[in-house]
This record gives C-alpha cells, sequence and structure tokens, in this order.
DNA sequence: ACTAGGACTTGTCCCTAGCCGG
DNA sequence: CCGGCTAGGGACAAGTCCTAGT
C-alpha cells in the first residue's frame, strides 16, 4: 500500500517534469526518479524469495538505462538485505499485463563462501592515502639549545615538533620517554646537529609549542566558508579512496589514511614509549587486489614496494611499522561483508558451546581431581576462563611491551589465596594488569578443589614464576579443539558476555515500564556484561560537571513540575466554580502539562541514574565485540523500542545482517 | 615441540562535528 | 546565532589464534 502510493507521487512528479522546459532540471529530476525507483524496488521485496513478482506500471522501467537499474539494484538490494547477495547479472525484467517479472540470484552469505579458503574473486582499489608532507616552520618560530636559538635541519625539526607538541603531557617528563625520543631524535640529526646537542635538558621546544597551539585556535577560529571547504576536500578523498570493489559490491574501507610519523606512546609502562614512528613512504607498502582489476597507482615518482594478489587473505594494503616490527594493515569496515560475515560465524560458534557448555564444565571439573599436573592446571584455567571471563594470556617478550598478563600468563604474584575471609571460604584475591594494562581486581569465593589445587600450584615458587607452569594457550586451544570444533579461550567471553545479556534482558525487563525506562534496564543489562569482560574507562574528565548540570535540569524540572502542578489545581477549582467548558478545557490543558513535566523529568532522573552507574565502565567495547547484536535486535522488536535507541548509525550499519535476520522470538 | 610471523579481533583514548539550550 | 558539551568516530595500540618452518 505505502508503495504505490508513493508510486502515485512519482507519477505526478513525473509528469510534472514533462511539462517543465528547462533541460538542466530535467535531467535533475530525471536522476532522482531513477534514484527513487531504485530506492524503491530494495524495499519492496522481501528477502527469501528465488524470483519475486512486483506489480508496478511499466512506465518505470522503460526510462531507466538497464545499466544503472542493475547497479542501483544490487547496492540498494545489499543496503536492505545486508545478509544477501544477488547476483545481478542474471537479473531478468519485463512488463506482462501491467505486472512487471524481475528475476535474480539471491544467494546468502553461507551460500556464497569459497569452499578453497579464498576470501574473493575479485578487488580493486585506489591504494592508501598518505599523511601529508612535513611543513618546514617559518624562521620566527626557534628552537633554542642552551638558551641560544638553533636552526635545525628538516628531518631533525620535524622530530622536534613532535616532542613540542606533547610538552602538556606527563609522559614526556618520564625517564624512559625522554631517552628513547633523545636516541630516536639523534638519529636524525646531521652530524654538526649531533655534536652540538647532546642533553635534552638544555632544549627548548616552548616557542614551537606555542606556535602549534596558536595554529589550532586558528584553525577553530576558521570562517564558516573556509571549515566548509575542508569538509568538502575531506569528503572528496573518502569518496576517491574510501571505498573499493569486492566481488560486484561497492564497500567502504576502514582505514585508507596511512598513520602519520609521530611519537610512539604506548598503553601502560611501556618500555618504548617515545621512540620515532618513522614516516611510511609507497615504498614500504604492499597493495593487494586482483590481478584483473585496475591497480592502484603509487604517487608520481614512487614505487609500491610489491603488488601481489593473494585472495587467501582480506587485507588491500599493508606495511611492516618500525617499533615492534609488526605488520598494519588496510582492511574493510566492519559493515562490508567479509567483516560481518565473519562476525555472524562468531556468535554461531559461541552459539554452538552453549549446546555443550554443560559437558566441558563437568569434563574440566573432573580434571581437577587428574593425576597429572598439567591437565590439573588446564582444567583451573580453563575454570576461570569461564567464570571470569578472562583473556587467553599468550606470552610476550620481555622488554617489548608492557608487562601484562591474561589467564595462562598469571603470574604467583598475581593471585593470592584465602582460606577464610568475612563469611566466606577459599576466596581466591586477583590483582593483575591486562590488556591495555587495564588493572584486573577481583575476590571470589572458589570451590574447595580449585583452591587445593591454586595451593598445590603455588608451592615452592618465587613471585615472579608462572602460575600455571605447565601450560600455554597453544596446549589449551589445543585441547578446547578437541572438545569442540571451532572452539578457543575467547569463544567463552564472547559466549559468557552474550547469555549474561541475554538472561538480564529477561530478569530486568519490565512489561510496563516506559520507553526510557526499558532502555535503563538494557543498559543495566549491557553493564553487567561490561563489569563482567572487565572494560573500565578513566571517568571523563567533564564528568562532575556534567553531572552538576543535570542535576540542576533536574532541579528546575522539580520546580516546574511543582508550578504546574499548582495551576492545575487553580484550574481545577476554577472548573468547580463555573463549570463551564472554557474552563474544563482549561483543566485538561493543565492535566496535559503536568504529565508531560513529569515525563520529562523521569526521563532526566532515569538518564542521570545512567550515568552514573556508568562512571567508570565502559559499553562500547562489549556492545561491539562481545554481544550477539540478534539479542538486541530482538528485545527491542518484542518491547517495540526503536532500534536506533540502541545502535547508533554505525552501529547498525555493522549489524545490519542481525537486524535483517532476527525476529523478536530469537533466542541465542 | 617450539618459535616467529602473519592475519585478524579487541580495546582505549582523544578530538571534533554537530546538537542543544539560552 | 553562539558557545558549551558530549556522542561518536577515528586513531592506533594490544590482544588472540593460526600456520609454517625449524
Amino acid at each position: 500500500k505505502e508503495h504505490s502510493e508513493k508510486k502515485h507521487k512519482d507519477r505526478d512528479k513525473l509528469k510534472h517534469s514533462n511539462s517543465s522546459s528547462d533541460k538542466h532540471r530535467e535531467k535533475h529530476k530525471e536522476k532522482r526518479k531513477e534514484e527513487k525507483v531504485c530506492s524503491l524496488l530494495g524495499k519492496a521485496f522481501s528477502v527469501v524469495d528465488i524470483t519475486f513478482w512486483y506489480r508496478g506500471k511499466i512506465i518505470f522501467f522503460m526510462e531507466i538505462n538497464m545499466k544503472v537499474l542493475k547497479f542501483c539494484f544490487a547496492q540498494d538490494f545489499k543496503e536492505n538485505n545486508p545478509y544477501f547477495t544477488a547476483v545481478v547479472d542474471n537479473l531478468f525484467c519485463f512488463s506482462l499485463m501491467g505486472w512487471i517479472l524481475l528475476s535474480f540470484v539471491v544467494i546468502r552469505w553461507e551460500e556464497e563462501r569459497y569452499t578453497d579458503g579464498s576470501k574473493w574473486r575479485f578487488l580493486e582499489h585506489k591504494g592508501p592515502v598518505f599523511a601529508p608532507p612535513y611543513e618546514p616552520l617559518p624562521d620566527k618560530v626557534r628552537f633554542y639549545y642552551d638558551g641560544k636559538p638553533m636552526k635545525l635541519s628538516a628531518p631533525a625539526e620535524e622530530v622536534a615538533t613532535f616532542f613540542s607538541k606533547m610538552l602538556d603531557h606527563e609522559y614526556t617528563t618520564k625517564d624512559i620517554f625522554r631517552k628513547n625520543f633523545f636516541k630516536d631524535w639523534r638519529k636524525e640529526m646531521t652530524s654538526e646537529e649531533k655534536s652540538k646537542i647532546t642533553d635534552l635538558n638544555k632544549c627548548d621546544f616552548t616557542e614551537m609549542n606555542e606556535y602549534f597551539k596558536a595554529q589550532s585556535e586558528a584553525r577553530k577560529q576558521m570562517s564558516k566558508e573556509e571549515k566548509q571547504k575542508i569538509k568538502e576536500e575531506n569528503e572528496r578523498l573518502v569518496q576517491e579512496y574510501g571505498f573499493c570493489i569486492m566481488d560486484n559490491h561497492k564497500e567502504r574501507i576502514g582505514n585508507f589514511r596511512i598513520e602519520p610519523p609521530g611519537l610512539f606512546r604506548g598503553r601502560g609502562d611501556h618500555p618504548k614509549m617515545g621512540m620515532l614512528k618513522r614516516r611510511i613512504r609507497p615504498e614500504d607498502i604492499i597493495i593487494n587486489c586482483s590481478k584483473d582489476s585496475k591497480h592502484p597507482k603509487p604517487p608520481p615518482g614512487t614505487k609500491w614496494k610489491e603488488v601481489r594478489h593473494d585472495n587467501k587473505v582480506t587485507w588491500l594494503a599493508s606495511w611492516t611499522e618500525n617499533i615492534q616490527g609488526s605488520i598494519k594493515y588496510i582492511m574493510l569496515n566492519p559493515s562490508s561483508r567479509i567483516k560481518g560475515e565473519k562476525d555472524w560465524q562468531k556468535y554461531e560458534t559461541a552459539r554452538r558451546l552453549k549446546k555443550c557448555v554443560d559437558r566441558i564444565r563437568t569434563q574440566y571439573r573432573d580434571d581437577w581431581k587428574s593425576k597429572e599436573m598439567r591437565i590439573r592446571q588446564r582444567a583451573v584455567a580453563l575454570y576461570f576462563i569461564d567464570k571470569l571471563a578472562l583473556r587467553a594470556g599468550n606470552e610476550k617478550e620481555e622488554g617489548e611491551t608492557a608487562d601484562t598478563v591474561g589467564c595462562c600468563s598469571l603470574r604467583v604474584e598475581h593471585v593470592k589465596l584465602y582460606p577464610k575471609m568475612d563469611d566466606q571460604e577459599y576466596v581466591v584475591e586477583f590483582d593483575f594488569l591486562g590488556k591495555d594494562s587495564i588493572r584486573y581486581y577481583n575476590k571470589i569465593p572458589v570451590e574447595k578443589r580449585v583452591f587445593k589445587n591454586l595451593q598445590l600450584f603455588l608451592e615452592n615458587k618465587q613471585p615472579e614464576d608462572d602460575l600455571f607452569d605447565r601450560l600455554n594457550t597453544s596446549i589449551l586451544n589445543k585441547h578446547l579443539q578437541e572438545l569442540m570444533d571451532g572452539l578457543t579461550a575467547k569463544v567463552f567471553r564472547t559466549y559468557n558476555a552474550s547469555i549474561t545479556l541475554q538472561q538480564q534482558l529477561k530478569e530486568l525487563t519490565c512489561p510496563d515500564d516506559s520507553i526510557p525506562a526499558k532502555i535503563l534496564s538494557y543498559n543495566r543489562a549491557n553493564r553487567a556484561v561490561a563489569i563482567l569482560c572487565n572494560h573500565q574507562r578513566a571517568p571523563p574528565k567533564t564528568f562532575e560537571k556534567s553531572m552538576q548540570n543535570l542535576q540542576t535540569k533536574i532541579e528546575e524540572k522539580q520546580n516546574q513540575l511543582s508550578a504546574a502542578r499548582k495551576q492545575l489545581k487553580v484550574a481545577k477549582s476554577d472548573h468547580k466554580a463555573s463549570h463551564d467548558d472554557k474552563s474544563k478545557k482549561a483543566v485538561e490543558v493543565k492535566r496535559k502539562a503536568v504529565q508531560r513535566i513529569e515525563e520529562q523529568l523521569m526521563k532526566l532522573q532515569v538518564q542521570a541514574t545512567d550515568r552514573e552507574e556508568n562512571k567508570q565502565i565502559a559499553l562500547g567495547t562489549s556492545k561491539l565485540n562481545y554481544l550477539d547484536p540478534r539479542i538486541s535486535v530482538a528485545w527491542c522488536k518484542k518491547w517495540g523500542v526503536g532500534i536506533e535507541k540502541i545502535y547508533n548509525k554505525t552501529q547498525r550499519e555493522k549489524f545490519a545482517w542481525a537486524i535483517d535476520m532476527a525476529e523478536k522470538d530469537y533466542e541465542f
């Protein structure tokens, strides 16, 4: 019905444009019409049939070039049904007595999956965008050494600017940072500079620092037009370099810009902080694309390191970074088929774990009694991974990164055992730095067997010895692989996160709640998961202030409310006195006003609670990486909550497959 | 069995576009 | 229309897990 209404409107527009004599305008309208028709087409179909009948008037199709139709159709179809792919090369379209027959092939993701391990058949892109070249400082901005101004060579100056931009950060005062920086900086100096500049403490970067501050201030002060221009330029760059063609579809690239040079910071107590991250040139880049595609061109006068055609991998370009010597990649955006499909598979693996988790739990409990030490250790570690959602904990090379651990790499110093604590027995206290040097602190009571085993593991060990000395991640994962196909340590995190969300949602959602209250429940369920996974954040710098603002708003609303209530009272007594229509209306109006303000107040209060509870907890990570989006989609459908209340635009794009697939009765 | 390298996922921080109330 | 604030996106670091070579 809706579509036919739209069609009528379109037809009216069509007549209109025919009578218009302005050629240009007509052309424009033509284009819009095409777009409109194509978007209508995309929305017109449900997704399961191989062949669709669609009733309409042929006039639309005659006027559209078949090629355009095909392309628009492919795009629209994909946007609306990301879980499917349409093969439009075989698109077949003709009219029959006012009906239009459209026939094309629809393929589901899993049907399209290649069996030989290849990830794509065709890949074409324009290559990465490089960091802008270094612009030397104007002469008036000077660097001082030992109190005297000194002109630096361009390479040395560039590195100096990196440091000068960071002057406000605490880490420029750290010894390691300064030492690493100075060492790398000296490598960029001319021999003359090298002999002169021997002590970082005698370097004065303040003038440079002020210059950059002024620059950023000036950028803020730019006129609207200038800002608009920059925005447009950026947009153009995205249009040109931000997309690629992979197997008949135009897909967004995740990070098409190469990381600019700068000083490496690292997280936590990183031994390499302050080192120079060098500039990446075309000669460092390996391009990956299909042989029969138009290969990306390197910037004039340069060459790529290599152009290869490896369809067993998903990346478009790669280079080796100089701090850790690891490889960096350019890959597709999460909304792309290749990422979405993988994401979906991940949750399917977690759902398979759900089916056999009881068996696995029984087994590891059995293994706590094993005669073999390695099996006991494996079983206790697995218990922690399952119960506490710890990460696997690969070994790391000492001195290369910050000292952090996961389950398998836990050391004796990270756990403390308390046979009795308060009113609980067999309490284990964990205190260690995990990924990104985020502290994990937790005290939990465990079963007696686990406790006894831990005591055994700790015997005759130094604090810096491994807790699980007979275990590492590859042993653990090999074991898990035997328990279930595709099972690894991280699947437990996904599984426990998703199952917790589903169960919390069931528990917390009250059918009679208002929409904001329901959303609060959702956020609380999300929060439970974030706490489980230890997703913390530094309380935002503006937290206190924004909390206060909210509080004042609430007070204001409360005042408004009491005022409105008073007015309602007055109106009521007026009505009692006069009993006329006018006063009756007035009462209604006032009643509505009170109601509205009550609602607003409630919304604010809910918001305040939500924010307070969220002070140190980051919801984003679990939402993006651990929670099966179909649970959320189903919840939204079940309770009539708009999906946009839960997922913002990017998240909706990433989870398009789930929004498409999940019905309100979906069970993880 | 062990290691290094490679590919891909997960994680936090920081900046800024754009929203909203005054 | 302006300025303050904040959500969201980008940047990029740091994990996991797998494979191939020794």
